[in-house]
RNA sequence: GCCGAUGUAGCUCAGUGGUAGAGCAACGCUUUCGUAAAGCGUAGGUCGUCGGUUCAAAUCCGACCAUCGGCUCCA
């Protein structure tokens, strides 16, 4: 006799067990009709028509965009239909695995023929005549022998099933669009909606290649993404997302503002041109200035060492494969890959006493890692890069404050760009099951960084065994104004690289002992080219003036002006403002149209009026007039919006 | 590295076996103009690379390279 809480806290009690669907007929019919299915207390989804035999709090889900659980029951079942349309149109085709994931669902299959895009049309037609039937989703559930006896001979579902037993599963389950035993069916732990006629608003999005199991010695198999919503208005929507992030995509951006190049001879590697470079070096300016402030010092290393060096460092043995190496007059070479080692060699020169620690020294650390070819992504993934990277040489007592020092300097660096704190996620990698060091450390190291999150005002959720083998590390997600997140800034805790049996970096201590220190690695930015990618789709290439490439082009209606706009612009250029005249015979109009599709953040129309008047006709990139100041106003304007490094409307971060 | 797709002028793209095209940008001339495109003209491409089929290849076939979407990787 389950007694069954409500979520405002009603309790129905049932002479016998019930359904899902019983209990939403209950509440009331129209809740019934509009019922999905269930959660029990809080965690688990159910089919609607499942009983519950226990008291438990329950959720009555209706099919709703905005409720995760709605969603995950709609994908869920969609990848089914997906498969059972594929299966329909490629006879022989083995399903693998298909779960919900974010922004829609996948369905890893083996087909006897390659799927591309031009199959989509058939299968979402066939999904379309599936999802038009309304067939009832029915769940079958058989006893662990029954269960593998029906998977035999299917190498992947029997896979499944086998892992579901060893999950400590007691029954299998299979889940049929239509009358058991009659129609398609699969091996699923479910839930699904009740019926295939809620899957409304689906579609097939892509393909792509996944190994089994995510191993890339094990079989090759297509993974055929799709999306489902409650209805078309979400499904809209999502394209619209989809439309918006190929708007601000880096490399369209990039090539429309001349920022940088690729060569298609040496893939991988960056070619910054005047504007791209710009931005870039105000972004290095900008961090050294900040690494100033907290108490950091600037090197700079070789980019090319010996291999005897990273061999005494550990990257020859266990990095090898990413680094690119070389050889002069019979010694091995390797382009850096990290700023590490070289850091520690600075810091070993000279006897460093406790009374120097902790010691922050920082390099805009020029790094080359042989990313797999398949791995390049326009400037966000690249072989070439360059870090804010900083190694952080301190003793066992003040890692707590230095990372609380490093947390407080990445949010305000982050909000510099508009990212808020709240819009920062913190991760907390603990340790793996490859480790070194003990559990003592390792749990002394773990709560230092935990607590330091917190000392510094943000909350942390914990990676389990995501940490490097050899301590703790925090990494920051940031997220941008479309909602996508980008994982910049880290902080990890290396008691090894400094160590006795790697690169011995030692100080003397109180006590007159020598003593190995403690290293933090960290950058907040992380890479320069995928941060300012970041930034380019953040903003959509209109940069708040600070940053921007061009933040003034002077416009003057006709040759008359141009004396006027060239001592306009002597005058911004000694004050350090990036500013053009545009001296082209054009029409105003065609200059003010250029000046705004090239996202230049401010133009100043010069005409007979304002040059006569001393003042410019001021607009901004969105068109919005902005007055007709003196030049000395207007000046004075541009200056004090760079040094506030104010923010674009709506980007202000709290 | 793996799966799928793509590669034609600086950019966006058309061209399915028979002499490589358009718009924009560039350049020249004319126009000197008031807030999103003045007019006319000129120039620009071994069709990603290499090989094959064919009287003839941007087009068909093969290999390779790069890019894109994923996977994998990121001690």
């Amino acid at each position: 006799m389950p007694r069954i809480t409500l979520p405002d806290g009603k309790v129905l009690e049932f002479q016998g067990p019930v359904t899902g669907a019983q209990v939403a007929e209950s509440i009331g019919p129209g809740l019934r009709k509009r019922a999905i299915g269930v959660k029990l207390d809080g965690d688990e989804i159910r089919d609607l028509g499942r009983t519950i035999e226990r008291d438990c709090a329950i959720k009555i889900i209706t099919a709703k965009d905005d409720d995760p659980d709605a969603l995950y029951l709609l994908r869920h079942s969609a990848a089914h239909v997906l498969a059972e349309a594929i299966c329909a149109l490629h006879p022989g085709t083995k399903l693998a695995y298909g779960p919900p994931v974010d922004d829609g669902f996948f369905y890893d299959i083996k087909t006897p023929a390659p799927l591309s895009e031009a199959d989509f049309p058939a299968i979402e037609a066939k999904m379309q005549e599936i999802i038009a039937q309304d067939r009832p989703f029915v769940r079958c559930e058989l006893s662990k022998e029954d269960g593998l006896a029906r998977t035999e001979g299917d190498k992947y579902k029997r896979d499944n099933a086998e892992r579901a037993i060893a999950r400590g599963s007691e029954t299998i389950s299979f889940y049929s669009t239509g009358t058991p035993g009659q129609a398609w069916e699969d091996l699923c732990a479910g839930p699904h909606v009740p019926s295939t006629g809620w899957l409304k608003a689906s579609k097939v999005m892509s393909v792509a290649g996944a190994y089994w199991h995510g191993d890339q010695n094990s079989d090759q198999l297509t993974r055929v993404y799709g999306t489902c919503f409650a209805d078309e208005k979400g499904l809209k929507q999502h394209l619209h997302r989809i439309e918006e992030a190929k708007r601000r995509n880096h490399r369209k951006i990039g090539k429309e503002m001349n920022l940088f190049h690729l060569e298609e001879d040496n893939p991988g590697q960056v070619f910054w041109h005047p504007a791209g470079w710009s931005i870039y070096v105000t972004l290095m300016d900008y961090m050294r200035q900040k690494q100033r402030e907290h108490g950091y010092v600037e090197v700079h290393t070789p980019s090319v060492m010996a291999r005897s060096l990273f061999e005494k460092s550990g990257h020859w043995d266990n990095y090898r494969q990413n680094m690119f190496a070389t050889e002069s007059e019979k010694r091995d070479y390797a382009i850096k890959p990290m700023n590490c080692p070289g850091h520690i060699l600075v810091f070993k020169q000279g006897l460093k006493s406790y009374r120097d620690l902790p010691m922050r020294i920082a390099e805009f650390g020029s790094c080359c890692r042989n990313e797999a070819a398949g791995a390049l992504h326009g400037v966000m993934r690249v072989r070439g890069f360059v870090q804010d990277d900083a190694h952080i040489f301190c003793s066992d007592s003040q890692v707590e404050s230095e990372v609380v020092d490093f947390c407080k300097m990445l949010i305000a660096v982050y909000a510099d760009f508009g990212f808020s704190k709240d819009n920062v996620l913190v991760k907390l990698a603990t340790r793996p099951e490859q480790r070194i060091g003990d559990d003592a450390s390792w749990d002394r190291a773990e709560k230092a960084l935990g607590d330091a999150v917190l000392k510094a005002g943000m909350k942390y959720v914990v990676s389990p065994g995501e940490g490097a083998f050899y301590g703790p590390k925090l990494e920051f997600t940031l997220f941008d104004a479309i909602g996508r997140g980008w994982q910049c800034g880290t902080i990890q805790l290396d008691p090894n690289l400094p160590s006795k049996n790697r690169l011995d970096a030692t100080y003397v201590s109180e006590d007159g002992s020598k003593k190995n220190c403690l290293m933090l690695h960290r950058v907040i930015l992380g890479s320069l080219e995928r941060f300012l990618g970041i930034l380019i789709e953040h903003f959509e290439g209109k940069f708040p003036l600070w940053l921007a490439p061009e933040q003034v082009r002077i416009l003057p209606i006709s040759d008359a002006q141009i004396e006027a706009a060239r001592a306009l612009k002597a005058k911004l250029v000694a004050h350090g403002v990036r500013v053009t005249v545009d001296e082209k015979a054009d029409m105003l109009g065609a200059k003010v149209r250029e000046a705004r599709l090239a996202r230049v953040n401010y133009f100043a129309v010069l005409g007979q009026k304002e040059v006569e008047a001393g003042t410019v006709s001021w607009q901004n990139q969105q068109a919005e007039k902005l007055g007709t100041p003196t030049q000395d106003e207007f000046v004075a304007a541009v200056l004090s919006e760079i040094a506030e490094k104010r923010l674009p409307k709506g980007f202000a971060a709290s």
